[in-house]
DNA sequence: CACCTCCACAACCGAGTGCTTGTGCTAGCG
DNA sequence: CGCTAGCACAAGCACTCGGTTGTGGAGGTG
């Protein structure tokens, strides 16, 4: 049976938010332990502004938490399932990788 | 170790494919099996043009096959792994849900 | 209290994208 | 050969979205 349009629209919706070279980095960041905007922010070479909006996309996801720590704002990973999400998606990527090399391996 | 830069604007590709709605109904109208344009497109409702343009999108990532029978066009899955991710995220979804009631459910 | 740090929100702009309209091309049919 | 069906390509338009700029607020520090 297909899938119901409410549903369609979250699941797309979800694909979206991962749909962002920025945001998969931040989380790539994150995978190491939680981080303060400041600290993404160096790492990422990026304004101040910029992380601080795709965090709060993340957040909005139900991707990462937000704590205030003092002055600073920690961000961390909510829940470790959306990296076997990214493994999945890099072993497709290396699958068809590999396919092309088959193909241009024998050339006709 | 961070990601490279290269994969990761190929991973977040890869995702952003997945974020249209009308990609994730073709997809899934697919799942019983391979299906002409027209076919596809009486199903959803949409424009021949509409449908054509993103099965050529989806073609284009590799995760569906094109073939002529005949004069019409036949597409198909190429891996059913990418179902796998859908339920992931269908399975994200639903815990994100079953969080929410609870919260809800035990009002202050 | 004055000042600075750290962060989020809002407005704006340019690029990308989805959808429509129009058109051309290929394959079957009488 | 003329005609239709089925599909893909191209242009145009409206919308979305990512990035920058500007600003305000919360929380330490002297």
């Amino acid at each position: 049976m297909p899938l119901s349009e409410p549903l369609v629209d979250l699941v797309a919706q979800r694909f979206r938010v991962l749909g962002e070279p920025m945001r998969i980095r931040l989380l790539d960041l994150l995978r190491e332990g939680e981080a303060t905007v400041g600290e993404l922010q160096q790492a990422l070479g990026a304004s101040q502004q910029n992380v601080s909006k795709h965090l709060g996309i993340l957040h909005g996801a139900g991707m990462v938490t937000r704590a205030k720590r003092g002055t600073s704002v920690v961000y961390a990973i909510t829940d470790d399932s959306v990296f076997d999400l990214c493994e999945q998606v890099c072993g497709g990527i290396r699958r068809q990788l590999s396919d092309m090399e088959s193909i241009l391996g024998q050339p006709s």
